[in-house]
DNA sequence: GTCCTTGGCTAAGGATAGTAGCTTTTCAGC
DNA sequence: GCTGAAAAGCTACTATCCTTAGCCAAGGAC
């Protein structure tokens, strides 16, 4: 039995080929081993269990993630940056659909996911602490951004947007609203 | 043998009591068998498959939330409308959080689910020509509308606001992103 | 060259969805 | 009331998947 060369990175690796080949419900350890090569049960060498590998995956795609964003705001501040870390957080889900049902929306419970969408959560802070939002105002926006970036992503990635509408208008819209929505928080919190 | 006077009706109600219960990964036929005193493969004389149950409680779910968020609308126009439905929305996930997660978000196949849908869209497009939306931007409203409140209850559901800032405050600035943006949106219908 | 760690393997068990085919209940129609 | 058929149970079985146990070979450290 000559040795596959697998190891916990390479098998994420293959999971999220399935992903995006097949979508998520078809990730299985059975799917996995086929495509390493290799009997099922050899799998757990290199992963816990099926949850496990699922939040290896998660942490892949909020890291990779978080590094679009990241780049995105680059050099950019306030609505400028704002509409570049939605157009960023869109541009991925169109990128790999299939990817963003493994997005975490509870908080994890895995510590190294947890560590990653923490990260995740620093470029939002850091982008609104731009708008001089600290504190509780920060935490009220950061939950706006969130909501309104995740409820659109979620559901274009899910096909839920069937109409020949131009899709990038609504995108438009809904990033405007935050924009706006973002001023009136900071002026909340500078009165 | 006696009958234990089951339905396709019956099954789904149990359905739903686990998912209220227990959370819709707990939903499986041998829970319902259990719960129902019979034996699993019984179910099958009421139910075509898992999939099949899932989009009954699906139909339920979302028929319920239309009716509820039809009530709160009624007799209401414009902001104030949207703004009850929006409190409806999330009061529906707050009442029953683990039934949110059987909402569908891609178009259902099933024709049952599509027309419950279809009806629930309904009571958005009314709300929407109070404002003089039709068409194409009607569309791109519905999109926003969909996109905020769908967000927010989704993460809420899944219990992602840890955080002990005031919900309600987040939410309520939401609402007001997503009055005045459905306000530019009407503006620049009748321009 | 030997030894130990590592990464494979087969075998087996438990949960779940679903099918086949039998039996009993129930009830409509006579 | 009897009868016959549809409906609603059942047991037995298969397939898939996750997971554990325990064995064996590969391959590097010394």
């Amino acid at each position: 039995m000559p040795r596959a060369g697998l190891s916990a990175a390479a098998v994420t690796d293959i999971a999220i080929a399935i992903i995006d080949d097949e979508g998520v419900e078809a990730l299985t350890l059975t799917a996995v081993a086929k495509r390493a090569g290799v009997a099922a049960p050899s799998l757990y060498k290199h992963v816990r269990s099926v949850a496990d590998l699922h939040d290896h995956v998660a942490a892949h795609v909020v890291a990779e993630m978080r590094e679009r964003l990241a780049a995105a705001v680059m050099g950019r501040s306030l609505d400028d940056a704002t509409r570049a870390l939605m157009r960023a957080y869109r541009d991925y889900v169109i990128s790999y659909p299939n990817r963003y049902a493994v997005f975490p929306q509870a908080p994890p419970r895995n510590p190294d996911l947890a560590a990653a969408a923490d990260r995740l959560l620093d470029v939002a802070l850091a982008l609104l602490r731009g708008y001089g939002l600290e504190g509780t105002q920060a935490v009220h926006a950061a939950r706006c951004l969130r909501s309104v970036a995740h409820g659109f992503a979620s559901l274009q990635a899910a096909g839920a947007f069937e109409l020949p509408e131009n899709l990038d208008i609504s995108y438009d819209y809904l990033t405007g609203m935050l924009t706006d929505g973002i001023a009136r928080i900071a002026a909340d919190q500078a009165a």
